[in-house]
DNA sequence: GCCAACGTTGGC
DNA sequence: GCCAACGTTGGC
């Protein structure tokens, strides 16, 4: 059970309305029976690995620093801490998909240096964020009520830093020539879904990005 | 500090 | 339900 501790993760950008609420319980995750052939189709797999933006560098909001980078977490009781403060519902609903034991990226946001710093994993899956309820909390929220919670939160464990920093700069480089190339990154949601603070990696995304530790900067 | 991109709000 | 105005994200 990891103890208290305390992720200050970007922040909201909407208070209330619950207007993009596409819960990812929706979906069609069955097999379905096509019409022609009457064959089962597989269904879409939900994803598996991820990239969450957080600030390693202070910045203060309401008199309150946001700044939460890896190292941050790092010095967590566990390395483990809730990550809290996530306001936007694409952003909710890929952690509400996340289970124990995926990997996801620690990506540094709105600083110095933005890229990936290191990877670590899901240790606990989607339970209510109690910073909404929160008055004195940065990522209040009025609208959200205790009886049903807008707001979700994991918890993540620091599993190592990557080798090399990789910075923005380079993933872009790499993105742009799989965009004529057909490569691994054509499609990677930090370039194609650029607010998004919580997102889905394919495998393929996963693993190249990974591959290039090994690999001299671009 | 600027500002483009884009999600959210609210008038109609 | 459209869409202009507004607010936030986050690179530069």
């Amino acid at each position: 059970m990891p103890p208290k501790k305390r992720a200050r993760v970007m922040k909201r950008t909407a208070k209330s309305g619950d207007s993009s609420e596409t819960a990812p319980s929706k979906s069609k995750r069955k097999a379905a029976p096509t019409v022609e052939t009457g064959e089962t189709v597989a269904a879409p797999l939900p994803p598996c690995h991820w990239l969450m933006k957080s600030e390693p560098e202070s910045r203060f909001e309401n008199g309150i620093d946001v700044k939460f980078g890896i190292e941050d977490l790092k010095k967590m009781p566990d390395q483990t801490s809730c990550w809290d403060g996530v306001r936007n519902y694409q952003a909710r609903n890929f952690m509400r998909q996340m289970k124990e034991g995926q990997q996801a990226f620690f990506y540094h946001s709105n600083c110095k240096e933005p890229g990936i710093a290191g990877l670590m994993k899901i240790v606990k899956e989607a339970y209510v964020d109690h910073t909404q309820f929160d008055k004195k909390d940065v990522h209040y929220d009025g609208t959200s009520k205790t009886d049903n919670p807008k707001w979700s939160m994991v918890d993540v464990q620091y599993l190592r830093m990557l080798k090399r920093f990789l910075p923005l700069t380079e993933l872009k480089k790499y993105h742009l020539q799989h965009r004529s190339s057909g490569g691994p990154l054509k499609n990677m949601a930090l370039f194609t879904r650029a607010r998004l603070s919580v997102q889905p990696l394919t495998t393929d995304e996963f693993d190249f990005i990974l591959s290039l530790e090994d690999e001299e900067p671009l």
